[in-house]
DNA sequence: CTGCATGATTCACTAGGTGAATAATTACAG
DNA sequence: CTGTAATTATTCACCTAGTGAATCATGCAG
Protein backbone atom coordinates (compact mmCIF):
# COMPACT_ATOMS: atom_id res chain seq x y z
CA UNK A 1 0.00 0.00 0.00
CA UNK A 2 1.83 3.34 -1.08
CA UNK A 3 1.90 5.56 1.50
CA UNK A 4 4.09 8.92 0.22
CA UNK A 5 3.32 12.33 -0.36
CA UNK A 6 2.09 11.76 -3.76
CA UNK A 7 0.55 8.28 -4.37
CA UNK A 8 -1.78 8.93 -6.81
CA UNK A 9 0.43 9.42 -9.96
CA UNK A 10 0.51 13.24 -10.13
CA UNK A 11 -3.53 13.42 -10.85
CA UNK A 12 -5.15 15.44 -8.13
CA UNK A 13 -6.82 13.24 -5.14
CA UNK A 14 -10.40 13.27 -6.07
CA UNK A 15 -11.98 10.23 -7.00
CA UNK A 16 -12.93 10.41 -3.37
CA UNK A 17 -14.08 13.47 -3.52
CA UNK A 18 -16.33 12.72 -6.65
CA UNK A 19 -17.67 9.06 -4.87
CA UNK A 20 -18.89 11.17 -1.97
CA UNK A 21 -20.59 13.40 -3.96
CA UNK A 22 -22.12 11.29 -6.44
CA UNK A 23 -22.88 8.76 -3.99
CA UNK A 24 -24.96 11.30 -1.80
CA UNK A 25 -26.55 11.95 -4.67
CA UNK A 26 -27.63 8.88 -5.70
CA UNK A 27 -28.35 8.35 -1.89
CA UNK A 28 -31.16 11.17 -2.66
CA UNK A 29 -32.32 10.15 -5.77
CA UNK A 30 -33.52 6.87 -4.35
CA UNK A 31 -34.49 8.65 -1.26
CA UNK A 32 -36.98 10.73 -3.70
CA UNK A 33 -37.99 7.43 -5.16
CA UNK A 34 -38.90 5.75 -1.41
CA UNK A 35 -40.40 9.09 -0.30
CA UNK A 36 -43.07 8.38 -3.05
CA UNK A 37 -43.98 4.71 -1.37
CA UNK A 38 -43.97 6.86 2.34
CA UNK A 39 -40.28 4.87 3.72
CA UNK A 40 -37.13 6.50 3.83
CA UNK A 41 -34.28 4.50 2.37
CA UNK A 42 -33.54 2.41 5.72
CA UNK A 43 -36.97 1.58 5.86
CA UNK A 44 -36.61 0.13 2.18
CA UNK A 45 -33.76 -2.09 2.82
CA UNK A 46 -35.46 -3.81 6.35
CA UNK A 47 -38.77 -4.42 3.61
CA UNK A 48 -36.54 -6.15 0.69
CA UNK A 49 -34.75 -8.05 3.17
CA UNK A 50 -37.68 -9.24 4.90
CA UNK A 51 -39.58 -9.88 1.51
CA UNK A 52 -36.12 -12.40 0.55
CA UNK A 53 -36.17 -14.24 4.43
CA UNK A 54 -39.51 -14.01 5.33
CA UNK A 55 -40.14 -15.68 9.01
CA UNK A 56 -36.42 -13.39 9.82
CA UNK A 57 -36.35 -12.69 13.11
CA UNK A 58 -35.30 -9.07 14.51
CA UNK A 59 -32.05 -10.23 16.08
CA UNK A 60 -31.18 -11.73 12.27
CA UNK A 61 -32.02 -8.65 10.23
CA UNK A 62 -30.39 -6.29 12.72
CA UNK A 63 -27.41 -8.67 12.23
CA UNK A 64 -27.41 -8.62 7.93
CA UNK A 65 -28.58 -4.86 8.08
CA UNK A 66 -25.52 -4.15 10.98
CA UNK A 67 -27.49 -1.99 13.25
CA UNK A 68 -28.24 -2.76 16.99
CA UNK A 69 -31.39 -4.50 17.79
CA UNK A 70 -32.99 -1.63 19.42
CA UNK A 71 -32.38 0.56 16.21
CA UNK A 72 -34.47 -2.62 14.64
CA UNK A 73 -37.74 -2.30 17.41
CA UNK A 74 -37.67 0.92 16.19
CA UNK A 75 -37.63 0.53 11.90
CA UNK A 76 -40.26 -2.07 12.76
CA UNK A 77 -42.52 -0.50 14.69
CA UNK A 78 -42.34 2.16 12.30
CA UNK A 79 -43.28 -0.42 9.02
CA UNK A 80 -46.00 -2.38 11.66
CA UNK A 81 -47.41 0.99 11.86
CA UNK A 82 -47.62 1.53 8.54
CA UNK A 83 -49.27 -1.97 7.41
CA UNK A 84 -46.14 -2.80 5.71
CA UNK A 85 -45.05 -5.41 8.07
CA UNK A 86 -46.26 -8.14 11.18
CA UNK A 87 -44.60 -9.63 14.08
CA UNK A 88 -45.47 -13.16 14.79
CA UNK A 89 -44.31 -14.78 18.08
CA UNK A 90 -42.39 -17.99 16.93
CA UNK A 91 -43.98 -20.63 18.46
CA UNK A 92 -40.85 -22.53 18.30
CA UNK A 93 -39.36 -20.24 20.70
CA UNK A 94 -41.52 -17.54 22.39
CA UNK A 95 -38.79 -15.37 22.33
CA UNK A 96 -38.14 -14.38 18.45
CA UNK A 97 -40.77 -12.21 16.71
CA UNK A 98 -41.28 -13.60 12.91
CA UNK A 99 -41.40 -10.27 10.59
CA UNK A 100 -43.35 -11.17 7.15
CA UNK A 101 -44.46 -8.59 5.10
CA UNK A 102 -48.05 -7.79 4.66
CA UNK A 103 -49.95 -7.61 0.98
CA UNK A 104 -48.96 -4.25 1.18
CA UNK A 105 -45.69 -4.91 1.95
CA UNK A 106 -45.03 -6.78 -0.97
CA UNK A 107 -46.58 -4.47 -2.61
CA UNK A 108 -44.30 -1.45 -1.78
CA UNK A 109 -41.15 -3.98 -2.11
CA UNK A 110 -42.88 -4.42 -6.09
CA UNK A 111 -42.76 -0.76 -6.07
CA UNK A 112 -39.10 -0.46 -4.97
CA UNK A 113 -37.46 -2.35 -8.34
CA UNK A 114 -39.10 0.14 -10.39
CA UNK A 115 -37.90 2.62 -8.12
CA UNK A 116 -34.24 1.45 -8.19
CA UNK A 117 -34.84 1.03 -11.89
CA UNK A 118 -36.04 5.09 -11.86
CA UNK A 119 -33.11 5.88 -9.87
CA UNK A 120 -30.35 3.93 -12.59
CA UNK A 121 -31.86 5.53 -15.21
CA UNK A 122 -31.81 9.28 -13.66
CA UNK A 123 -27.81 8.22 -12.75
CA UNK A 124 -26.36 7.37 -16.03
CA UNK A 125 -28.48 9.53 -18.05
CA UNK A 126 -25.79 11.24 -20.14
CA UNK A 127 -23.58 8.30 -20.42
CA UNK A 128 -23.28 5.82 -23.58
CA UNK A 129 -24.46 2.58 -22.85
CA UNK A 130 -20.21 1.28 -22.89
CA UNK A 131 -19.63 4.05 -20.17
CA UNK A 132 -22.41 2.82 -18.27
CA UNK A 133 -20.91 -0.01 -18.59
CA UNK A 134 -17.41 0.33 -18.28
CA UNK A 135 -18.42 2.18 -15.12
CA UNK A 136 -20.34 -1.03 -13.74
CA UNK A 137 -17.26 -2.76 -14.00
CA UNK A 138 -15.15 -0.45 -12.19
CA UNK A 139 -17.50 0.04 -9.23
CA UNK A 140 -18.05 -3.65 -9.27
CA UNK A 141 -14.31 -4.06 -8.78
CA UNK A 142 -14.08 -1.41 -6.09
CA UNK A 143 -16.80 -2.96 -4.39
CA UNK A 144 -15.54 -6.57 -4.35
CA UNK A 145 -11.98 -5.25 -3.55
CA UNK A 146 -13.58 -3.89 -0.27
CA UNK A 147 -15.74 -6.33 0.68
CA UNK A 148 -19.00 -4.60 -0.23
CA UNK A 149 -20.76 -7.18 -1.69
CA UNK A 150 -23.62 -6.77 1.08
CA UNK A 151 -27.17 -6.72 -0.20
CA UNK A 152 -27.94 -3.76 2.00
CA UNK A 153 -28.51 -0.22 0.75
CA UNK A 154 -28.11 1.39 4.67
CA UNK A 155 -25.90 3.43 5.48
CA UNK A 156 -21.54 1.93 5.44
CA UNK A 157 -21.28 0.63 8.95
CA UNK A 158 -19.34 1.05 11.96
CA UNK A 159 -16.13 2.71 11.16
CA UNK A 160 -16.86 5.52 13.61
CA UNK A 161 -15.66 4.56 16.86
CA UNK B 1 -34.99 10.02 -21.12
CA UNK B 2 -36.35 6.60 -21.26
CA UNK B 3 -39.00 5.48 -18.48
CA UNK B 4 -40.02 1.27 -19.58
CA UNK B 5 -39.73 -1.13 -17.27
CA UNK B 6 -36.30 -1.97 -18.23
CA UNK B 7 -34.22 1.23 -18.87
CA UNK B 8 -30.71 0.20 -18.08
CA UNK B 9 -30.08 -2.20 -21.78
CA UNK B 10 -30.18 -5.44 -19.60
CA UNK B 11 -28.00 -4.87 -17.02
CA UNK B 12 -29.07 -5.22 -13.47
CA UNK B 13 -30.26 -1.78 -11.95
CA UNK B 14 -26.83 -1.39 -10.01
CA UNK B 15 -25.02 1.49 -10.64
CA UNK B 16 -26.43 3.44 -8.29
CA UNK B 17 -26.44 1.06 -5.47
CA UNK B 18 -22.79 0.54 -6.01
CA UNK B 19 -22.10 4.55 -6.09
CA UNK B 20 -23.91 5.06 -2.88
CA UNK B 21 -22.39 2.26 -1.14
CA UNK B 22 -18.96 3.35 -1.91
CA UNK B 23 -19.80 7.06 -1.94
CA UNK B 24 -20.75 5.68 1.81
CA UNK B 25 -17.15 4.20 2.05
CA UNK B 26 -15.32 7.20 0.90
CA UNK B 27 -17.12 9.40 2.93
CA UNK B 28 -16.08 6.95 5.86
CA UNK B 29 -12.36 6.87 5.17
CA UNK B 30 -12.32 10.61 4.59
CA UNK B 31 -13.83 10.90 8.31
CA UNK B 32 -11.46 8.47 9.70
CA UNK B 33 -8.67 10.76 8.52
CA UNK B 34 -10.23 14.18 9.99
CA UNK B 35 -11.41 12.29 12.80
CA UNK B 36 -7.29 12.57 13.88
CA UNK B 37 -7.24 16.03 13.65
CA UNK B 38 -10.14 16.19 16.09
CA UNK B 39 -12.63 17.90 13.35
CA UNK B 40 -15.83 16.19 11.34
CA UNK B 41 -16.41 16.20 7.88
CA UNK B 42 -18.08 19.01 8.01
CA UNK B 43 -15.77 20.94 10.00
CA UNK B 44 -13.26 19.79 7.69
CA UNK B 45 -15.00 21.50 4.42
CA UNK B 46 -15.70 24.83 6.61
CA UNK B 47 -11.73 25.21 7.54
CA UNK B 48 -10.98 24.63 3.55
CA UNK B 49 -13.42 27.00 2.67
CA UNK B 50 -12.08 29.49 5.18
CA UNK B 51 -8.85 28.67 4.12
CA UNK B 52 -9.48 29.55 0.79
CA UNK B 53 -11.27 33.16 1.44
CA UNK B 54 -9.92 34.61 4.74
CA UNK B 55 -11.95 37.16 5.79
CA UNK B 56 -15.45 35.27 4.64
CA UNK B 57 -18.56 36.38 6.47
CA UNK B 58 -20.90 33.58 8.29
CA UNK B 59 -23.65 34.49 5.69
CA UNK B 60 -21.36 34.00 2.57
CA UNK B 61 -20.18 30.68 4.51
CA UNK B 62 -23.62 29.26 4.87
CA UNK B 63 -24.12 30.14 0.75
CA UNK B 64 -21.09 28.55 -0.04
CA UNK B 65 -21.95 25.29 1.90
CA UNK B 66 -25.60 25.68 1.26
CA UNK B 67 -26.64 25.45 4.91
CA UNK B 68 -28.42 28.05 7.12
CA UNK B 69 -27.09 30.64 9.14
CA UNK B 70 -27.96 29.06 12.71
CA UNK B 71 -26.31 26.05 11.56
CA UNK B 72 -23.24 28.00 10.87
CA UNK B 73 -22.74 29.72 13.62
CA UNK B 74 -22.80 26.13 15.82
CA UNK B 75 -19.97 25.49 13.28
CA UNK B 76 -17.80 28.10 13.71
CA UNK B 77 -18.65 27.97 17.74
CA UNK B 78 -16.98 24.71 17.66
CA UNK B 79 -14.01 25.58 15.67
CA UNK B 80 -13.17 28.73 17.56
CA UNK B 81 -13.61 26.60 20.64
CA UNK B 82 -10.96 24.49 19.32
CA UNK B 83 -8.76 27.52 18.55
CA UNK B 84 -8.71 26.78 14.58
CA UNK B 85 -10.84 29.93 13.44
CA UNK B 86 -11.24 33.60 14.74
CA UNK B 87 -14.40 35.70 14.79
CA UNK B 88 -13.61 39.24 13.79
CA UNK B 89 -16.01 41.88 13.63
CA UNK B 90 -15.66 43.50 10.41
CA UNK B 91 -14.75 47.37 11.25
CA UNK B 92 -16.30 48.84 7.82
CA UNK B 93 -20.04 46.55 8.70
CA UNK B 94 -20.13 45.88 12.26
CA UNK B 95 -23.11 43.13 11.80
CA UNK B 96 -20.42 41.02 9.86
CA UNK B 97 -18.05 38.57 11.91
CA UNK B 98 -14.77 37.87 9.86
CA UNK B 99 -13.52 34.30 9.50
CA UNK B 100 -10.15 33.68 9.61
CA UNK B 101 -7.83 30.62 10.38
CA UNK B 102 -5.62 30.40 13.30
CA UNK B 103 -2.66 29.23 13.18
CA UNK B 104 -3.66 25.92 14.03
CA UNK B 105 -6.05 25.70 11.89
CA UNK B 106 -3.93 26.70 8.73
CA UNK B 107 -1.89 23.72 10.09
CA UNK B 108 -5.25 21.24 10.42
CA UNK B 109 -5.80 22.87 6.28
CA UNK B 110 -2.24 21.52 5.36
CA UNK B 111 -2.98 18.43 7.35
CA UNK B 112 -6.02 17.88 5.64
CA UNK B 113 -4.47 17.73 1.91
CA UNK B 114 -2.28 14.80 3.52
CA UNK B 115 -5.47 13.19 4.64
CA UNK B 116 -7.12 13.22 1.06
CA UNK B 117 -4.58 11.38 -0.25
CA UNK B 118 -4.42 8.78 2.40
CA UNK B 119 -8.03 8.91 1.35
CA UNK B 120 -7.35 8.41 -2.38
CA UNK B 121 -4.91 5.94 -1.91
CA UNK B 122 -6.93 3.61 -0.02
CA UNK B 123 -9.62 3.79 -2.32
CA UNK B 124 -7.84 3.44 -5.49
CA UNK B 125 -5.71 0.62 -3.60
CA UNK B 126 -6.27 -2.45 -6.30
CA UNK B 127 -6.79 -0.57 -9.06
CA UNK B 128 -4.12 -0.31 -12.38
CA UNK B 129 -3.36 3.47 -12.86
CA UNK B 130 -4.83 3.42 -16.02
CA UNK B 131 -8.47 2.09 -14.11
CA UNK B 132 -8.07 4.76 -11.84
CA UNK B 133 -8.00 7.52 -14.51
CA UNK B 134 -10.73 5.69 -16.19
CA UNK B 135 -12.65 5.72 -13.40
CA UNK B 136 -11.52 9.37 -12.58
CA UNK B 137 -12.27 10.49 -16.10
CA UNK B 138 -15.97 8.85 -15.58
CA UNK B 139 -16.90 10.27 -12.72
CA UNK B 140 -16.04 13.38 -13.70
CA UNK B 141 -18.07 13.29 -16.55
CA UNK B 142 -21.28 12.36 -14.19
CA UNK B 143 -20.67 14.64 -11.71
CA UNK B 144 -20.18 17.68 -14.78
CA UNK B 145 -23.57 16.40 -16.11
CA UNK B 146 -25.33 16.61 -12.73
CA UNK B 147 -23.38 20.06 -11.92
CA UNK B 148 -21.77 18.99 -8.97
CA UNK B 149 -18.60 20.59 -9.41
CA UNK B 150 -19.12 22.50 -6.17
CA UNK B 151 -16.23 22.70 -3.45
CA UNK B 152 -18.09 21.57 -0.57
CA UNK B 153 -17.67 18.29 0.58
CA UNK B 154 -20.43 17.91 2.93
CA UNK B 155 -23.23 16.35 1.76
CA UNK B 156 -25.32 16.42 -0.75
CA UNK B 157 -27.84 19.32 -0.29
CA UNK B 158 -31.93 20.14 0.15
CA UNK B 159 -33.90 17.31 -1.98
CA UNK B 160 -35.35 16.25 1.29
CA UNK B 161 -38.26 17.88 1.33
C1' DC C 1 -35.04 60.49 11.75
C1' DT C 2 -37.81 56.56 10.22
C1' DG C 3 -38.42 52.30 8.58
C1' DC C 4 -36.86 48.36 6.28
C1' DA C 5 -33.16 44.96 5.12
C1' DT C 6 -29.32 42.19 6.67
C1' DG C 7 -25.93 39.40 9.64
C1' DA C 8 -25.52 36.86 13.73
C1' DT C 9 -27.40 34.53 17.42
C1' DT C 10 -30.59 31.87 20.39
C1' DC C 11 -34.09 28.62 21.05
C1' DA C 12 -37.32 24.91 20.63
C1' DC C 13 -37.77 21.18 17.94
C1' DT C 14 -37.01 16.99 14.87
C1' DA C 15 -34.85 12.74 12.95
C1' DG C 16 -31.94 9.13 13.30
C1' DG C 17 -29.10 6.55 15.92
C1' DT C 18 -26.43 4.47 20.29
C1' DG C 19 -25.81 1.87 24.56
C1' DA C 20 -27.37 0.36 29.10
C1' DA C 21 -30.85 -1.79 31.74
C1' DT C 22 -34.85 -4.92 31.98
C1' DA C 23 -38.31 -8.64 31.25
C1' DA C 24 -39.45 -12.90 29.18
C1' DT C 25 -37.91 -17.00 27.52
C1' DT C 26 -34.77 -20.73 26.46
C1' DA C 27 -30.46 -23.55 27.01
C1' DC C 28 -27.77 -26.12 29.73
C1' DA C 29 -24.55 -27.90 33.61
C1' DG C 30 -24.84 -30.59 37.40
C1' DC D 1 -35.40 -31.28 37.99
C1' DT D 2 -33.15 -26.96 39.33
C1' DG D 3 -30.74 -23.04 39.26
C1' DT D 4 -27.75 -20.23 36.39
C1' DA D 5 -26.36 -18.33 32.11
C1' DA D 6 -27.44 -16.82 27.48
C1' DT D 7 -30.62 -14.88 24.10
C1' DT D 8 -34.51 -11.88 22.16
C1' DA D 9 -37.08 -8.00 22.25
C1' DT D 10 -38.07 -3.80 24.33
C1' DT D 11 -37.68 0.62 26.78
C1' DC D 12 -35.21 4.52 28.17
C1' DA D 13 -32.03 8.27 28.51
C1' DC D 14 -28.99 10.30 25.72
C1' DC D 15 -26.41 12.23 21.64
C1' DT D 16 -25.40 14.57 17.17
C1' DA D 17 -26.67 17.07 13.27
C1' DG D 18 -29.67 19.86 11.43
C1' DT D 19 -34.04 23.11 10.68
C1' DG D 20 -36.97 27.23 11.15
C1' DA D 21 -38.81 31.02 13.83
C1' DA D 22 -37.90 34.85 16.73
C1' DT D 23 -34.70 38.37 18.34
C1' DC D 24 -31.11 41.84 18.46
C1' DA D 25 -27.84 44.95 16.57
C1' DT D 26 -26.44 47.30 12.70
C1' DG D 27 -26.57 49.50 8.08
C1' DC D 28 -28.85 52.04 4.64
C1' DA D 29 -32.41 54.42 1.54
C1' DG D 30 -35.54 57.95 1.56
Amino acid sequence: MPAGPMPTGGRPARIGFLLSQLGAHATELFADQTRGLGITPSEAGVVRIIGRSPGISQRELSDTLGSVQSRVVALIDRLEGAGLVTRTRSSADRRIQELRLTESGVSVLRSLRYAAEAQEAAIVDGLTPEQAAELFGLLSKLSSLRGLDAEVHVGYRDASR
